[in-house]
RNA sequence: GCGGGUGUGGCGGAAUUGGCAGACGCGCCGGACUUAGAAUCCGGUACCUUUAUGGCGUAUGGGUUCAAGUCCCAUCAUCCGCACCA
């Protein structure tokens, strides 16, 4: 046989799979359906190693689905709008449209490159007409539901990106795009409701048991749900009152201030002609004036000014000062917080600092609290004092306590409050989806009908770094007539996050070339929800947490019938070289494009599904490329030796004129069937698969100077090139054309044969105090009695028990006996 | 600070349900083939010692158990997420 030639063979099998309907995927009823998804990617232009590993192990779990008998989707696209495309036609002069389009091209052509079972027949690109037509459906869609909502609001501002962010793209106060930091500006933005299913997404991650709880963790801190009490405190001397949220009601009676945000809207009335009103002014510039970081780090000082106005606790009639502070946030609650030394760290620190008083109201029932021997906050649980009638009871139990009794005496309301703050969803950038909503003078915010859509992107826009949104300098684009009065209006010219984009593109997979609707319910309620979906932990709250609240308003809009978009999620590790995650800037990136020229694309795939569990990080190591490619090569010269055997062999053959030698072969053979079907049917477990895979390979060696039975070297090279199928595509296929008819891809996956498995002996362990002593040959399951009378008589055991005396013998069949003596 | 993960040879890693620690691969050492090299093939490779029916060993210290990398407690290291959320 020649040499193994991965130049040669891959594109060869490249061209075959490349014709048009090879990979194409229909419903089929008759069959168990199976949704495999990556997640897409941005159209950079070219792939890194992060994408041949995502890749690499969703066509692993594709192709092994389609052999053990699955109807099976898997299909490939481009999150193809966002800043980068801007940017080139900024910095060269490109349009956005042709850079988009010609990186695609070159990452399919790579994504080729490597062997991959896509349907290209199902792909989308998001920044096409035909896709971000259904895009703008669903924003009326959710405009109608009353879901999508404009509003003015302090939001996150990037001056390099030039335009907002949403909250979850906000990384410790820098863009997660471009790293800069962000500010906060006061505008009009468009948002989604996101927080209408607050509870809904919190409570759902309960049912995706098949996520890593490392990612439902995040996403549950994200939505940051607490229980506690509204109340609110009469303003002394004005008709105002100031509303808080506490989650520790009890205790309520320990306030000795108030604290204020320095954005709360009583402000203003409270200091008008205070004395200290230009001061007061002074600090609450001062503090809008830091950055987010600072202001929202819980390292920095805090400070406030005291407004000279009090108001009054209406469970002890207590007059407490009001404060501004830098610590209260504006976002969350009600701006306003009520100040409790005593039991809160926050407090402590702020009242020690300006004075402020503090009475206890929760002791520590063991060793009882004095409040000038205190220098921290006491945070523990304890019981309550000076608290009224709820002096005596524990503080856990007060807290419901306390609430029923603020709403029975109507101060106050039991409250559930997030952290999770709705989304904002406008960008003012010009390669984004349209928002379809057109401003008339008399109609005022009127939607695009939507046989209008798609609102398209004009060309005729100016691309200026840091200027508004490109769209505004488009005449054609910015006029227009009201649908309802016909008379003058203008559109909305901001375009929508692009991570709307992709809240759905799994859902259009189902029903790509669709121009009536989005998608129809029954086809997407076949081959929805996704059943492995496959991508890093960056999205763990992003795309992952958008996604699923797009799935709940879908579904409550009966546009599909399920909870939860992604069944099971696999969330890979990084690839990292010398200790770091590749890029430019360390000058450690591996080229996937050279490494496949080098050592071909099989050689690429198996070295990185070997090298470490798909979950943790994976080390690049340049020797173990090589160790995978001289794998290839073993596999492909054992066949190269038994070929004339493989060719004379027939497939129903009576396995008991194996000679001993063979029948071992045979054992590890279809023991090597189960452990492959095992690991990647339930476990993702790649790399032992491939190490078992070697391990036969190896026990096959054994043949390579002898004579091997022509039916045995026939099953061996069938079954093994069925198993190595998924992971290295294109040699399994080439050798299986030479030995065997049809297309591997094709066959059914491997079966193993129990009786192959059994084995009449097996070698045991026998321990003396749990250390091996001795390993016997018994008959295999040889029961727990026979193997505990066996054991002392023993010739080994004998001598090193002496004349000690046996206490006790544990038996394990098939593993071991441990005599235990004193 | 809070929450979560990880820690096993020179390196990547294996041990799935508490049952022979180190599979498989890399590297290294030795051998075969060769004029020689490459490639390939075969063998060895945790550590220690008195070299064998030996001891010791899975971050550290303790515990449970006939038996612990695996379970429990504490500590250390490291990575990730969140972080003034009242």
């Amino acid at each position: 046989m020649e040499k193994y030639n991965p130049r040669e063979i891959e594109p060869k099998w490249q061209k075959i799979w490349d014709e048009p309907n090879y990979y194409k995927t229909e419903i089929d009823k008759s069959k168990p359906k199976y949704y495999a998804l990556e997640m897409f990617p941005y159209p950079s232009g070219n792939l890194h190693m992060g994408h041949v590993r995502n890749y690499s192990i969703g066509d692993v779990v594709a192709r092994y689905r389609k052999m053990a008998g699955f109807n099976v989707l898997h299909p490939m696209g481009f999150d193809a709008f966002g800043m980068p495309a801007e940017n080139a036609a900024i910095s060269h002069g490109v349009k956005p449209s042709d850079w988009t389009f010609s990186n695609i091209k070159n990452m399919i052509r790579q994504q080729k490159q490597m062997g991959l079972d896509y349907d290209w027949n199902r792909e989308v690109e998001t920044c096409r007409a035909d896709y971000y037509r259904w895009t703008q459906w669903l924003f009326e869609l959710f405009y109608k539901r009353g879901l999508a909502y404009k509003k003015e609001a302090s939001v996150n501002w990037c001056d390099t990106c030039g335009t907002v962010l949403a909250n979850e793209q906000v990384i410790d106060g820098k863009c997660w795009r471009c790293d800069h930091e962000v500010h906060k500006k006061n505008l009009a933005q468009w948002f989604f409701k996101i927080t209408d299913y607050a509870d809904e997404l919190l409570k759902d991650l309960d049912k995706l048991e098949g996520w890593p709880s490392r990612v439902k963790i995040m996403q549950e801190n994200w939505i940051g749900r607490s229980e506690g009490a509204e109340f609110s405190l009469q303003v002394d001397g004005f008709d105002e009152k100031i509303s808080v949220y506490t989650t520790r009601p009890d205790t309520i009676f320990g306030i000795t201030f108030m604290a204020l945000a320095v954005e709360h809207p009583l402000i203003e009335k409270l200091i008008a002609g205070q004395p200290n009103e230009s001061e007061i002014r002074q600090f609450i510039k001062e503090t809008k004036d830091m950055s987010d970081m600072e202001r929202t780090s819980s390292e920095s000082e805090k400070k406030g000014i005291f407004t000279g106005v009090y108001c009054v606790n209406p469970v002890n009639g207590r007059k407490v000062p009001i404060w501004i502070t830098n610590y209260v946030l504006f976002e969350y609650g009600t701006g306003a917080v009520m100040g409790v030394p005593t039991h809160d760290e926050r407090d402590w620190m702020f009242a020690t600092k300006y004075n402020l008083d503090k009475i206890l109201v929760i002791d520590n029932p063991a060793a009882p609290l004095e409040l000038s021997k205190m220098d921290n906050a006491y945070i523990e649980k304890g019981v309550l004092i000076n608290s009224g009638e709820f002096n005596g009871v524990d503080n856990e139990s007060a807290k419901s306590k306390i609430i029923d009794w603020l709403e029975d005496k109507k101060i106050g309301t039991r409250k559930i409050n997030y952290k999770l703050r709705d989304w904002l969803i406008s960008r003012q950038r010009y390669w984004g989806a349209p928002i379809p909503v057109i401003y008339c003078e008399k109609c005022g915010e009127v939607l695009v009908p939507e046989k209008d859509l798609p609102v398209e992107l004009p060309d005729d826009v100016e691309f200026k770094q840091g200027a508004l949104s490109p769209l505004s300098t488009s005449k054609k684009f910015n006029e227009c007539t009201c649908p309802k009065c016909g008379g003058k209006a203008r559109r909305e010219t901001d375009t929508m996050d692009t991570f709307i984009c992709s809240s759905w593109y799994y859902l259009r997979y189902a029903d790509p070339h669709n121009t009536e609707k989005p998608f129809a319910r029954e086809i997407v309620n076949y081959w929805n929800p996704v059943d492995q979906y496959i991508g890093g932990i960056e999205h763990a709250i992003l795309h992952l947490l958008y996604s699923r609240f797009f799935t709940k308003v879908l579904r409550d809009a009966e546009l599909l019938d399920y909870d939860e978009p992604f069944t099971n999620l696999l969330t890979q590790g990084m690839v990292i070289k010398d200790g770091a995650k590749m890029s430019k800037s360390l000058g450690n990136v591996v080229s996937p494009e050279e490494i496949i020229e080098k050592y071909g694309a099989d050689t690429a795939r198996l070295f990185i599904l070997f090298a470490a569990p798909v979950e943790r990080d994976l080390d690049w190591s340049d020797k173990g490329v090589e160790g995978s490619y001289r794998f290839l090569n073993r596999v492909w010269r054992i066949l190269g030796i038994f070929e004339d055997a493989i060719k004379g062999g027939t497939e129903n053959y009576d396995v008991a004129t194996l000679n001993d030698e063979e029948k071992i072969l045979r054992r590890i053979l279809h023991k090597t069937i189960k452990k492959v079907t095992e690991d990647l049917h339930d476990r993702f477990a790649f790399n032992t698969a491939i190490s078992a895979l070697m391990e036969l390979v190896n026990a096959a060696h054994n043949f390579q100077d002898k004579k091997i039975n022509p039916d045995l070297a026939r099953e061996f090279a069938k079954n093994l090139l069925i198993m190595l199928a998924p992971f290295v595509p294109h040699i399994a296929a080439e050798l299986w054309s030479k030995f065997f008819a049809g297309d591997v891809h094709k066959q059914n996956w491997a079966k193993f044969d129990e009786a192959a498995i059994a084995e009449d002996t097996v070698e045991i362990v026998v321990q003396i105090n749990g250390k091996v002593r001795e390993h016997i040959n018994v008959a295999n399951n040889l029961d727990k009695a026979a193997l505990e009378k066996l054991a002392p008589t023993l010739p080994r055991v004998q001598n090193l028990i002496g004349d000690k005396k046996i206490v006790k013998i544990v038996a394990v069949p098939n593993k071991l006996i441990n005599v235990v003596v004193r």
